[in-house]
DNA sequence: TATTCTAACTAACAAGCGTTAGTTTTGTTA
DNA sequence: TAACAAAACTAACGCTTGTTAGTTAGAATA
């Protein structure tokens, strides 16, 4: 209802134990326990848990969004087109690192119109990054494979960013971009 | 206890539906509702839920470090072991889809001995990958970039491909190696 | 035919779930 | 100090959960 502190706290809450223990895995309870108040206190600030998983969710799926639409729009070759979609996944994922557990692996306990958006935001989004792929591959600035598999492989590697991020105490952000950017399109060898 | 057909059926539905919506999130009556029984006859063939999800991680996780193992006794350069534990990681992909969803995602429900062994797996199954690569940066078949950075883009991609494999009906598995294998080590310019 | 085994059933349990209603405490403003 | 709003509380609700106990139908074995 309101914008307030309190209700954030809820949600970097609810977001640290949805990241832990998955979103069935954790009650309300849970929640108002690790804050210190009882569970029925957090209907003060919001209207339910599925409330919470819809914040969490909605708001860095938007940002993808966002991200995505500002690098199609750019004048720039297809290779520095994805160099800007690996720099601002990395960007979001050090930002929103815990939500990125939830829009990873929670999104199909969504409800109602808000899985609907999210489930077509990420459809949009992979049509935008096929679109890029292939416009690399015309201009011959990118190899001829199967554009999927490449498509594939950047994507898994950019959304399970945010697992390696937490387990190995934060790599610094610039050279990961350096590193990544060289590794997906340049290769290993 | 026994080797019954009845019990391998109920880890089977078991396995699609905790693909679908998470350990969590299916209850011991959608498994039973799926078998046309009721939950409590489930009980004849196995002794809880979570032996459910113990048998279909455990499988699988040991189809992973046997395969490692088979690939780190090989006397052969580090691009021909990164080659085939592609090639191994699409093979167990395509014939164990379902329980690789909860291998990634629910192995933090396992509890007692079976959770520190999957831990324990999983651990020194990067281990051994992260060696890999370390003999060729060595050798200097692989550039020396931060040898972490490879070694999860790789595994971030093998790791998430059952996904994409369940999505998009079914690639060819030979053109599916060959692709990835291409896009993986040589990169995508 | 009588017996044993398998695998289903019904009924129930204690515990935990999300949520609501109504009340009390707390801190700020008039 | 009195009045008010914010945010906590207690108590309880109906429902679902995993699981157990005891029973029954049908098939295999003696």
């Amino acid at each position: 209802m309101k914008n307030s502190t309190r209700k954030e706290e809820i949600i970097s809450v609810a977001s640290r134990l949805f990241n832990e223990k998955g979103f069935q895995a954790v009650s309300m309870r849970d929640i108002a326990t690790a804050m210190n108040i009882k569970a029925a206190s957090l209907y003060n600030h919001i209207s339910g848990k599925q409330q919470i998983l819809s914040e969490i969710i909605l708001e860095v799926a938007k940002a993808f969004t966002i991200g995505m639409e500002k690098v199609c729009a750019k004048d720039i070759s297809a290779i520095e087109k994805i160099k800007m979609v690996i720099e601002m996944h990395i960007a979001i994922t050090v930002s929103h690192s815990e939500a990125l557990a939830a829009l990873n692996n929670d999104w199909m306990h969504l409800e109602g119109p808000d899985l609907n958006a999210v489930v077509k935001m990420r459809e949009e989004y992979e049509e935008n990054f096929r679109s890029i792929i292939k416009q690399g591959i015309h201009a011959g600035e990118i190899s001829p494979n199967h554009p999927e598999v490449i498509l594939f492989s950047i994507l898994s590697t950019l959304r399970t960013l945010y697992l390696w991020n937490q387990k190995r105490g934060k790599l610094d952000v610039n050279i990961l971009k350096k590193d990544m950017v060289s590794v997906l399109i340049k290769g290993i060898v």
